[in-house]
DNA sequence: CGAGCGGTTGAAACACCTCAACATTAGTGG
DNA sequence: CCACTAATGTTGAGGTGTTTCAACCGCTCG
């Protein structure tokens, strides 16, 4: 499924229903690309807002390899991707605080939407609710809240009503210590 | 780079020099398949121990999406699976508890390490410091040098001279909340 | 024998969570 | 269009899991 239209998200639960996010999906996105090789997903692909999808066919995928090597290398890298954004994550989730987790999620985004054409400046629109961002950042719904409030009280972002504007990029990159050489954007723009 | 013997693991640093594991690599691990696709990669792949690789150079990779498109997809499969236990280390970062993070490394090197015969019973050698063991956690060695003798205290496990034997696998992989699914076994059992 | 690494311990600090209440916004049916 | 309800966001107080810092121990290796 290519995503077309839409925010969408790769969760994993516990149990417990406690949820994890390990991936944000944008339009452009092939969100479950790897499901080709795995055949089954390890995980849910959830819609964060309405979400249009197109749809490819194991076989078409299948046919892929069999008769275009390059664009299959291009495929998998697109896998290698998701990859390198879930090494990303797990350093985030292991290492950084709650702010620069947040501020690191906000810096990713920016790159990411940017290369799809969804910002405007350095403001977009944000569909996540407190509780996703949580499922993002392995972090409670009411601490969400509370960083949100102090990245606002830096001076680093603005939020209101969906929508993200970004104050002081360098600024809000630094307190991620955010380095975008994990989102291979050299690949990206041959 | 094909390891044949020793440990490895797929390590990512903070400037402030902090590090994360996003994996633990075994005898039989692809360590930088992804690099074929990637070209430059996102991260480094440290030894734990001393390590015996095989070289496959990228001419040789490329040369098989040309003529081999099963073989392929196998190796495509590979890179997946290494993206699915970045997701399952990413829920756990995210949200399991330090024992249930611990509990559940546990678990997973047991069943790894199952596949290529490296276990005796439910015993297996262990070469990783307290110190790596946190690079993989998400925790610092102190915490993990308590949280360790609480496994030892719930007569979970016992560790001595570098190697771990699971006294209770059952109540283990229960602390752990371990689901081995997304280690694809059936996938590596054809 | 000395140095360094890995492991262990205690005390104090703190980042984040839990629980509970309440405010605000969005969605739905009448 | 209003009334009701559910979802989302906000706040406070208190608790706890993990970190920090510092000291010390044992082992290995040169």
């Amino acid at each position: 499924m290519i995503l077309l239209e839409g925010w969408a998200a790769r969760a994993k639960d516990l149990p417990s229903g406690q949820r994890q996010f390990a991936e944000i999906h944008l339009p452009g996105d092939f969100t479950d690309l790897h499901s080709f090789t795995l055949k089954r997903l390890d995980h849910d692909v959830v819609s964060i807002t309405p979400c249009l999808f197109a749809i490819v066919p194991h076989e078409r995928l299948k046919a892929m390899t069999e008769k275009l090597p390059h664009l299959t290398r291009v495929y998998w890298f697109l896998t290698s991707l998701d990859a390198a954004i879930h090494r990303e994550w797990a350093l985030s989730l292991g290492r950084r605080s709650a702010i620069s987790r947040m501020a690191h999620l906000f810096c990713e985004l920016l790159v990411r939407l940017e290369i799809v054409g969804m910002t405007d400046g350095n403001s977009y629109e944000f569909p996540l609710t407190q509780v996703e961002v949580g499922e993002s950042l392995g972090l409670t719904s009411v601490h969400v809240n509370r960083t949100l409030q102090e990245l606002r009280r830096l001076k680093l972002i603005e939020v209101d009503n969906r929508r993200v504007r970004i104050l002081d990029v360098e600024a809000l990159k630094g307190a991620a210590q955010f380095d975008p050489t994990y989102l291979y954007l050299e690949k990206r723009d041959r």
